[in-house]
DNA sequence: ACGAGATCCTGTCAGC
DNA sequence: TGCTGACAGGATCTCG
């Protein structure tokens, strides 16, 4: 659930609260949630300073010194909360680093499906999940982003999900966006013309935008880094609205799986 | 190259 | 009240 724009809210909520914090020790609540030896991850993250956080696709990343980072996936249910106590943090916790000022950096999951990777000096590149994520949205030219497509005749909302394709876009965002550009999301991507391609690259890029701008969308899980849920929720037009009037023609909105996933759309508006 | 389906996991909610 | 089953979905895997 947490797709860019959740990733984006919570690592700017972390990045001035844990820069410059020494990592005191490192608690495994759950090894599931690590993707290595216990004793390799710990002996990456223990003393190491945190220079910066920040995001690639939906990895929330930590530089460390002595060039290491940690990657942090969050999937559906995780989270990520800085110097917090609360009794959900406690009551999810998979991973707690402590600081040597006695605060801490909790990673919290409640459906156990993300995960930490602690990566050495010079090798999140060659990180195969890493190395083949595909551009960042935001920063995509309407040219880019329509060769993103050409000669793929998958459908539209398939490829949107495909994170080699494009990075950072889950369910939500993609139902939206193919939305506002009027797209039905069963439309094979060979069979958008390169204007409609541009329009719907403008509206990706409005509704991430949005949405970062009002710190992500809470269904039930997510919460930003200090606890607290997003508001783009209150904007959903199609998503999780299956049987309720379309808000721009009234039409009953209908559902459908497309690439495994539910969609939402109007059968009337997009085509 | 693509799609469909299974898998992982657990809290929530509808239905009986 | 309490049980059961459906559902949520990111990434990965197998199979067709």
């Amino acid at each position: 659930m947490p797709e860019l724009p959740e990733v984006e809210t919570i690592v700017r909520g972390l990045d001035p609260a844990v820069r410059g914090r020494r990592v005191a020790s490192v608690e495994v609540l759950d090894p599931i949630c690590l993707r290595q030896p216990r004793a390799e991850f710990t002996r990456l993250l223990a003393g190491q300073t945190i220079l910066a956080a920040h995001r690639r696709a939906k990895l929330a990343l930590f530089d460390l010194s002595g060039q290491a980072t940690l990657a942090v996936h969050l999937k559906m249910t995780g989270g990520l909360t800085v110097d917090l106590d609360s009794d959900e943090v406690r009551r999810f916790a998979r991973l707690r680093l402590n600081f040597a000022d006695a605060g801490s950096l909790v990673f919290t999951d409640v459906r156990r499906f993300g995960y930490c990777l602690a990566l050495p000096a010079g090798s999140l590149e060659s990180w195969p999940f890493f190395a083949s994520l595909g551009p960042e949205p935001l920063d995509l030219s309407p040219d880019a982003f329509a060769a993103l497509f050409t000669g793929r005749a998958a459908r539209i909302k398939s490829l949107l999900l495909d994170q080699t394709v494009i990075a950072g876009i889950g369910n939500i965002y993609a139902d939206e966006s193919l939305f506002r550009a009027r797209i039905h999301p069963q439309t094979r991507a060979s069979d958008l013309s390169a204007a409609r391609l541009k329009r719907l690259l403008g509206h990706l890029q409005q509704v991430l935008r949005q949405a970062i701008a009002e710190n992500g969308s809470s269904i039930r899980d997510y919460r930003d880094s200090g606890g607290n849920p997003g508001a783009f929720q209150n904007r959903f037009q199609v998503y999780g609205r299956a049987g309720q009037p379309c808000p721009a023609c009234g039409t009953c909105l209908r559902s459908a799986t497309v690439a495994g996933r539910t969609s939402t759309f109007c059968p009337k508006c997009q085509k």
